[in-house]
RNA sequence: GGAGAGGUACCGAAGCGGUCAAACGGGGCAGGCUGUAAACCUGUUGCAUUCGUGCUACGGAGGUUCGAGUCCUCCCCUCUCCA
């Protein structure tokens, strides 16, 4: 289906347009950008993101991806940190109003953001951008007069503004600034098109207002389709603990794609694939499907040692059921309880956790299941399992 | 400004003044079955404990009572309708 589409529109000998369109959700619109491209201009294209959730995840590679092609195809990145905005709190998604962020940790999430938008762009040609820069020189004249070109009405149409209303929780009036000062970002970017998730879809449109508002051109606006979570259930997010992080460790990012529910399997294939894997068969039992796009993944963000590694790890830990190889070591006093230990190891936060994690079979000493958290642990080296992942290396002296 | 409804553990949601560390559902964790999948079954889900119990919790602060999540007062917050 890739490309696809967009055949219709080859009219003018416009290969670039298929660049923009195959693989995005929603692309506004197709004829406006053609007439962008033949002005033969690299274009400006924006890419926003909130510092207050540093951790970018498999979700947000779908657009990084599509943004790393468009930079090779000579384009302009621009990488938004909203770091005026993050005061506000994107209420997209949210179901309440988020706390605002310090100054501090606004800087902090945004080096680390940076760092990790580098797996996948090349941040050498990225221009990088702080929404501060012209927000916090708007006096609150230009505030009112950017807030007058949209009416609560068209506000209240967003998806999540309806959901709240619905369902009679709070809206603060400064949320209904978040959509117009992003809007008013590709005002004073000057951008040519915009890129976001599906869930950004009316933040991008408005941008497209406001910017004729400003006597500008509207932007392009493409969407990509939104990532669900390892739960299968929800949309990646790290907040809802559904999401892998790029910057995760190769087995964690091995293990945690083994244990997506083979439904999503082809959606994730779909939404993650490089267009490299296309030709290549990805395995016939749904398990080694996923073993194979797992360990492609950590290819991706990490190398492919790490991937023969982690996928060596996976193998000799939930397959042949033995410790793996790294474990986390921690020396103690002989004779320390096993209840000790556990909490040692940090498998358990309290000592009636790790109570109920003995009392319930969960935890295994030399792989051997030890319910007693009064047994007491000899000298020397052992090995303590808590559930099916967690080990430590446990020195006894 | 007026009238009404409501704020309970991670979330949703019950809760005759004692038997409430708080039903039930979801989520989490652990066990079983498995492919660290799904579905399903079981247990568990505040902290400490000499396992007797103690402590901290039901928006906040006071009060009534032998005893309060439950009653009273004041305050804070949310929602709906009216102005």
């Amino acid at each position: 289906m890739r490309g696809d589409r967009s055949r219709g529109h080859s009219c003018g000998g416009d290969v670039s347009v298929d660049i923009f369109q195959s693989r995005t959700d929603t692309l506004v619109s197709v004829d406006e950008l053609s007439k962008k491209l033949k002005k033969g201009k690299p274009l400006r294209i924006k890419y926003g993101c909130d510092p207050s959730a540093p951790d970018l995840h498999l979700g947000h590679t779908i657009a990084l991806t599509k943004l790393r092609e468009l930079q090779d195809a000579g384009h302009t990145v621009i990488f938004l940190i909203g770091d005026f905005t993050a005061m506000i709190g994107d209420p997209t998604g949210r179901s309440k109003t988020r706390p605002t962020l310090s100054a501090e940790e606004v800087r902090e999430n945004s080096e680390t953001y940076q760092e990790q938008v580098g797996r996948v762009l090349d941040t050498s040609r990225v221009e990088v951008r702080f929404n501060s820069e012209w927000m916090s020189q708007m006096s609150s004249a230009d505030l009112i007069r950017l807030a007058s070109h949209q009416t609560v009405a068209r506000m209240l149409e967003r998806d999540d503004f309806k959901k709240r209303m619905a369902a009679e929780t709070s809206i603060s009036i400064h949320e209904f600034l978040y959509p117009l000062v992003q809007a008013y970002d590709s005002v004073a970017l000057e951008a040519d098109v915009e890129v976001g998730g599906t869930d950004q879809f009316f933040n991008l449109l408005l941008g497209r207002e406001i910017q004729r508002a400003y006597g500008q051109e509207s932007q392009i606006v493409m969407t990509f389709p939104l990532l669900e979570g390892t739960d299968g259930v929800e949309k990646m997010s790290k907040s809802l603990g559904n999401a892998i992080g790029i910057n995760e460790a190769p087995e964690e990012i091995y293990g945690k794609t083994m244990s997506i529910p083979d439904s999503l399997l082809p959606s994730w294939i779909e939404l993650l694939a490089d267009p490299s894997w296309e030709l290549e068969v990805l395995g016939d039992s749904p398990r080694d499907q996923k073993a194979l796009l797992a360990k492609r993944l950590v290819c991706r963000f990490h190398t492919y040692e790490a991937a023969t590694k982690a996928e060596a790890h996976f193998e000799r830990v939930f397959r042949q059921h033995q410790a793996p190889e790294d474990m986390p070591a921690f020396e103690l006093a002989a004779n320390t309880s096993l209840l000790v230990a556990v909490m040692t190891a940090g498998f358990a936060k309290s000592k009636g956790e790790a109570r109920r994690l003995l009392a319930q079979g969960g935890v295994k000493l030399d792989d051997e299941r030890i319910t007693d958290g009064e047994a007491t642990l000899g000298a020397g080296e052992h090995v303590l399992q808590a559930g099916k992942r967690r080990f430590a290396k446990l020195n006894a002296k």
